[in-house]
Parts: C-alpha cells; structure tokens; sequence
RNA sequence: CGCGGGAUAGAGCAGCCCGGUAGCUCGUCAGGCUCAUAACCUGGAGGUCAUUGGUUCAAAUCCAAUUCCCGCAACCA
C-alpha cells in the first residue's frame, strides 16, 4: 500500500491565524493520525504562502524586510501547530529554495514546451490599490468609486497560461470523477463556474515594477511569478516533484506520494484555485487523469449573532481557546461540532460544554472514578479470574460494536461519527458502574470475584477509547493511559485492539482529573 | 425562473444516500446513587421532522412543486 499523502492549504503569511486556520490543520492531522493508526505509512504537508504584494506591503508599513516581516508571522502558525499537537512531516514555505527552483523549473519546462505566451494588457488601474480594475469594480454610474482612488489608463505586458485548451477535459473529468471533490455536491458548484468560465488564460506574472517579492520568471527576469503556479505547486515541489531537475536532494520519493489521497481545503479556495487551475496545472504538466489528487473541501466556522465573551477573551483566536480548554479540549470541539464538508457555528457556550461535560463529566469522571474504586478496593491491581454474566457481555459487546463500525466513518471523514462510537463506550461504562454498583460489592466479601471482573472491565474499556480517540485527542489519550499505568505496544494498530490488553495483575496508576472543571460567567 | 447549502423538541445538531416504532448533546422537571471532576444513572414533559401534493402496505427518508434563511470567484480556511 502506497504512502498517504495529506495535504492542507498553505497559509498566507499577511496575518496571525485564527480558528479556521487551526480547523483545517487538525482535521488534516486527526485524518494524518487515523491512517498512522491503521498502518498505513502517512506524509502530511503542511506550511505556509509567503509571497506576493500584501506581504510587500505590510512589510514595507511594518519597515522589515519581506523576509523578515514573513518569517514572524510564520512563527505564529508553527507556534500554533505545535501547541495543537499539528504533527507534519513536510513544512511547505514557498520562500524555501528548494521551492523556488522547482516552480522555476517547472515554469521553464512549461515556457519550453509554448505553454505560456507574453501579451500586452491594457486596461483601467487603480495606483492606490496596485491592481487593474474590470467592470465589476464600477459603480452604479459606470464609473470606479473613490475608494480606488487615482485610475489610470495602464498599458503592462505579462506572461499568461494557456488554460484555454483544457477547460473541456475539465468538466469530462469532473463528470467522470465523482471522487475528485468531496463533498459530491460541490462538485455542481464547479461545473456550474466553469459554463461561464469562457476561454480565459491565467495570468501568472507581475512585472518587477509593481512586484518584487515573489519568484523570477527563469525565462524572463523582467517578472516575477503572480500566485498560483507559487502557492499550488507546494504540493508537488515538497514532494519531490522534479527534484532531479532543480537540484534537490534529501526530498520524498514523489513516484511513491502522487497522487495526493486527500488534499485538504477551504470551500473558499475551491473555486477557482484548486477545482480548476490546479487540475489543469497538473494536467499541462503531464499528468494523467489517474495522478489527480483528491480534494477534501471542508465548512467555515462561522460567528453567528456575533457574541463574543470577554471573559472568555477572545474567543476566536485559537491560542486563547488552548489556553482555556487545552489543545485536546480545543481539538475535540472542532472535531466534534462540525460536520466535515459543511458549515457550522463557533459557540463560546458549546465549547465551554463540550469540555465540561463530555469530556470532564464524561470521559474524565468515567476515568477518575473507576481509578479511586481499583485502588481503594483493590490497590489499583487488576485481576481477570473467571466471573462472568449478561452485564459484563453487553459492556463488551458495546465495545465490539463501537470498533466495528469505528473505521468506516472516520474513512469516510465523519469524524464526528467516529468520535460517537468512541463515546457509546464512555456512555455505556458510566452506566455500567450504576448498573454493578462497585462500591457496594466491595462492601461484600462473597462478592469478590465479581467486583473484580467489574474493574477489569471498566479499565479494559477505558483503554479501547483511548484507542480510538488516539486520533482526535493525541496527547490526552497518552495521559489517559498513563493513568492506567499502560502505553500503546510499539507499533500498535487499530486492528490490534482487543478484549484483553490490560492482562491479568496489571497495576493500575493513580487518577489526577485531566480535564479540571473551567468555570467560567459566560 | 443563475447555482449550491440549510429548514427535525427551548438551544445546537444527527438521521435522509440503502424508506419500516424520531435520536444525540445541553437545558428543564421528578427520582436514584454516593465510587467520582457540584460529577454519574433512571424516568418524565416537550416534535403535525418548513408547506403542499405524489409514489408505497409504510416517507423525516424517494419524486414534484412552493415558502423562508445562508453562501457564491480572485490573493480571506
């Protein structure tokens, strides 16, 4: 089996990420880790957009240099990758040489082969705005507003990508292809764009005068590349896309990762960017309609009715929701309260719930209580002997239950779902404890064996989830098993998992609440 | 007639693809329990599954029409 190679999009450097950034990344490191879990060897890409002319410019008001300016602000998404436990193997800068010289090459080959044309545009620009204006830019009256200032008829020669020929196969893909974007239903919206999408090339430079920060056409050093053969081609160049060509060594095997299995992004950036000049880019470039990636084509998290809590500070800025509710807690509700593919609203009061009681009443508790009761009854050691009844096999036929139908949903990228499976169990063993009440078999003797057949239980249990929700919450899943005194065998699967992995005489470890109750006046 | 998404208990949502007693989290009311992070368990109240029509033995689920909300292209996940 062929790596997993994940992607997401690359952020652009302009400003501090915020919550829908940290979505994005964790949805495509849960899915990262979820592969990792069944085996499969997995390269997750992930970095940053650094070039371009709002980074030029904030660079000059910030009085850096663009290089400067971009490598602070990239520090704040690496920080934040790292306190979300963001675990990537590849970081995509496209400042990085190695970047640079396969965009330059592939630019090259293509500018080799008259891919690529010189024309001359001529047109209204705006000086305040630096950029050319179209007839959508007008006013009412026909005329541009004030706001763009100073426009000037313009006249700029500019290298253009021959989409044209393309746009055809296109549609017959997207027809033919019905895994190409995930969600199916976006796909429409698509097909729909590309009816009114007529015979455009795509320009793809910008000449030095107006911008500099950005990567020189190899062929023509009066311009720098504009965007999108920069920020897609990470894709392929930290790959190890022509590293031959360009120079690279120590890059990935690309033979082995392309295709892509899921390419994670924004519904934002889907139109046009990665449903139509993406393709197309690859396809010019000669790949195959079976070496197209697929695309994962997440929600937003929108603010609905805007209600932001000031003790809660700022509720979207992800660094503050880790502080509040750790990384795991932020990751298992933006996990947990969307559904992949479609929108949903961020909830300072559902977050706060969602820690509280799922994961402090829920799982937390089931934890903390079943280690009191081991330890105060048993000294913490887990014994299996031979007790058995219609109790104990409904808890573990919940668990069976639960794994069995566990992969399906998070393969299909119902996360969501798969954190449900996970918590029937949590649910399931809460009940269990009411239903055997423990703590009065302790209280009697000839109820031995049967009070050690319920510890064992709860225990085991606690460990399949932990399993199972290794993906979702990495680092709480380790401290759950700390608790338990366990830790994943080395190479441990998800087909591993079984009745039985906490042996007979295991020692239990102490219970300290993982997820302390905030309290907090929304 | 541009396209797409949504409409399910007080709130937020799942279920719809593959029709068969309407489910989850929270809130609320009443009990229970006491091992536990003021937590956990059980039960109740609360829904004409937007509307209308059709297919069917059977529709939240399939089909058709209607209404209302939300998005929709350039450097913003």
């Amino acid at each position: 089996m062929p790596p997993y190679y994940i992607t997401t999009a690359i952020d652009y450097t302009n400003a501090a990420p915020h919550i829908g950034h940290a979505y994005e990344k964790v949805l495509a490191d849960v899915m990262a880790r979820y592969q990792r879990l069944v085996g499969r060897e997995v390269y997750f890409l992930t970095g940053v957009d650094q070039h371009g002319q709002k980074v030029q410019k904030s660079a000059d008001k910030a009085g850096l240099s663009p290089q400067a300016f971009v490598d602070g602000v990239t520090e704040h998404f690496t920080a934040l990758w790292t306190k979300l436990g963001v675990c990537y193997d590849g970081w995509a800068a496209t400042t990085d040489d190695k970047h640079k010289r396969v965009v330059q090459a592939m630019l090259q080959r293509l500018h080799d082969e008259g891919q690529l044309y010189k024309q001359t545009y001529k047109g209204s620009y705006s000086v305040r705005a630096e950029q050319f204006l179209t007839d959508k830019e007008r006013g009412e009256d026909g005329n541009f507003g004030e706001e763009w200032g100073e426009v000037v008829e313009l006249e700029e020669d500019n290298w253009y990508f021959r989409m044209s020929p393309h746009i055809e196969w296109l549609k017959d893909f997207i027809r033919s292809h019905p895994q190409f974007i995930f969600p199916a239903h976006r796909a429409n919206d698509v097909l729909n764009a590309l009816e009114n999408f007529g015979s455009m090339d795509l320009c793809i430079s910008r000449p030095i005068e107006r911008l500099t920060w950005g990567i020189p056409l190899p062929f023509d050093p009066r311009f720098v590349n504009y965007v999108w053969f920069d920020a897609l081609a990470n894709y392929l160049s930290f790959a190890g896309y022509m590293a031959e060509e360009a120079g690279n060594t120590t890059m990935p095997d690309f033979s082995s990762l392309w295709p892509a299995a899921a390419q994670v992004i924004g519904k934002d950036i889907l139109i046009p960017a990665h449903a139509v000049y993406w393709p197309i880019m690859l396809r010019a470039l000669g790949f195959s309609d079976e070496q197209m990636p697929q695309l994962i084509v997440h929600g937003w998290w929108n603010l609905k009715g805007g209600k932001i809590s000031k003790s809660l500070g700022n509720v979207i800025d992800p660094n503050a929701l880790a502080d509040t509710f750790g990384p795991d807690g932020l990751r298992y509700y933006l996990m947990h309260d969307i559904a992949t593919g479609y929108d949903a609203d961020f909830s300072d009061e559902r977050i706060l719930m969602a820690y509280n009681k799922e994961l402090g009443g829920g799982l937390g508790n089931l934890l903390n209580r079943t280690l009191k009761m081991a330890n105060n009854y048993r000294q913490g050691r887990i014994a299996t002997g031979t007790y058995d009844d219609d109790i104990n096999a409904a808890l573990r036929q919940t668990v069976a239950d639960a794994e069995a139908a566990y992969p399906a949903k998070m393969e299909s990228w119902a996360i969501h779902h798969g954190i449900d499976e996970a918590w029937k169990i949590v649910t399931a063993a809460n009940g269990f404890i009411e239903q055997t009440a423990p703590f009065k078999l302790a209280k009697d003797e000839s109820a031995g064996p049967r009070l050690d057949s319920v510890l064992h239980h709860l225990a085991e249990a606690i460990a399949h989830v932990t399993v199972l929700l290794q993906p979702i919450m990495p680092t709480m899943c380790e401290r759950i098993r700390e608790q338990l005194g366990w830790a994943l065998p080395a190479g441990f699967q998800l087909k591993d998992l079984h009745w039985g992995m906490l042996p007979a005489g295991h020692q239990l470890g102490e219970g300290v609440p993982l997820f302390p109750r905030v309290e907090v006046a929304v």
